[in-house]
DNA sequence: AAAAAATATTGATATAAATCAATATTTTTA
DNA sequence: TAAAAATATTGATTTATATCAATATTTTTT
């Protein structure tokens, strides 16, 4: 009992009572939107999107998550449901820690709070610059938004090499597909990017950064 | 040393050491996006206006606040300058707590963590719901959004009585002022809602629920 | 109470972006 | 490896919404 993780995030090591490690493999669904959740999750290893579901189904992407960072967490002490869907883009490993264990955790060390309302922070930050992308920009700053996003999740990679559909970018960019694939293609055309099937590289980063301000 | 407040929202009456009660006057600026911030706030009396500053200062406000919420708590370890901006809609009373007071308290009672997280998740619904209504409906459904919205806010009045300007409500539903009046003008005319100034009267709440849903 | 400023309203026009449709390419399944 | 299914791409057309412009009303200031 005194071997429980400071962090969140065990490693793939430690072997505490509570932990809870499980692999999910590319597109499955970790949590759904409004279905009863007991759990935050923490990402060992791999990619998931975090969408919520809207008007007939349709997908509005939020962000996506990778190492360390913390998924599920949304709905904590708020609402025994998700109020957001999650699911893998690659096959992925997170742990899971139900909610009483969490608790549990806080009044042992409190320092586990900031962790998540920092993570939680984090991830609004990204969700309001997203707002206002989506909100206040037109297509052509959108898919830059969305490209200077994907290169920064990556580590500020000029190559971004993920596994999401045309569709999946353009819901991240709140347009349609065809949209999407046509500013990419003008894109392309201008010489900003260089496209190879799922691969899109950005060969100018001043062009996409002055594209995504101009709106 | 022993009468700290065992939760954020103190009451008029509590003298403990850290509180720190400020009035804000209508249209004041609680906090400001980008600058500096040490503090989080819980509103005592008024109402706020949560908002995000994007494309030449176009805002687009997320959500209201009033009576026992938290405002600034946003940014709370995670940045130490504001990620959204807070102003006053009415004069205000806010109770500020600064950060190290909280992790004092996390310490303490890390029963608050659990607020805070309860509080940061409520709006995160709260703008999850926005996010959808923005990004997927035309503007017939947004403002039928908007306006359930506001009633909601008031215990579900139908009656809807605030300071805000037209201006304001077209920036809450995320479109131009002339196209949210336009709309305004039409639901009048059909008799959904009946207008009196800044007054908007609720005549149909299922007619208002059916716009919405059909987006 | 008059003047000035801010806010609200209505109309005409332009345009960004969705929709519909057809075809091409890639990926998955048999 | 062929067939089927899913995904990606390009083009033509429609439509929702912004923009521009003029006027009306309300609020604030003097």
């Amino acid at each position: 009992m005194n071997d429980f993780p400071s962090k969140i995030n065990c490693p793939k090591d430690c072997n505490c009572v509570f932990k809870n490690i499980v692999n999910f493999y590319k597109g499955e669904t970790i949590f759904k939107q409004g279905a009863f959740n007991s759990h935050i999750g923490s990402i060992i290893s791999g990619y998931a999107k975090i969408y919520i579901e809207g008007v007939n189904g349709k997908q509005q992407v939020l962000y996506l998550s990778n190492n360390q960072d913390l998924i599920g967490h949304i709905s904590l002490f708020y609402d025994n449901s998700s109020i957001a869907s999650v699911s893998a883009l690659t096959d992925t490993t997170v742990c899971l820690i139900n909610h009483e264990t969490i608790k549990y955790f806080l009044t042992k060390a409190p320092a586990m709070s900031s962790l998540i309302i920092s993570n939680i922070n984090k991830h609004n930050h990204i969700i309001f610059n997203r707002i206002i992308s989506l909100t206040q920009k037109q297509m052509h700053g959108r898919v830059a938004d969305t490209l200077l996003y994907l290169s920064k999740l990556l580590n500020d990679s000029a190559e971004i090499d993920l596994p999401l559909t045309r569709k999946e970018l353009a819901e991240l960019s709140g347009m349609t597909t065809e949209s999407f694939i046509r500013i990419l293609t003008e894109y392309k055309n201008d010489g900003i990017v260089v496209l190879n099937g799922k691969k899109i590289e950005i060969k100018s980063f001043p062009l996409i950064a002055k594209l995504s301000q101009i709106g």
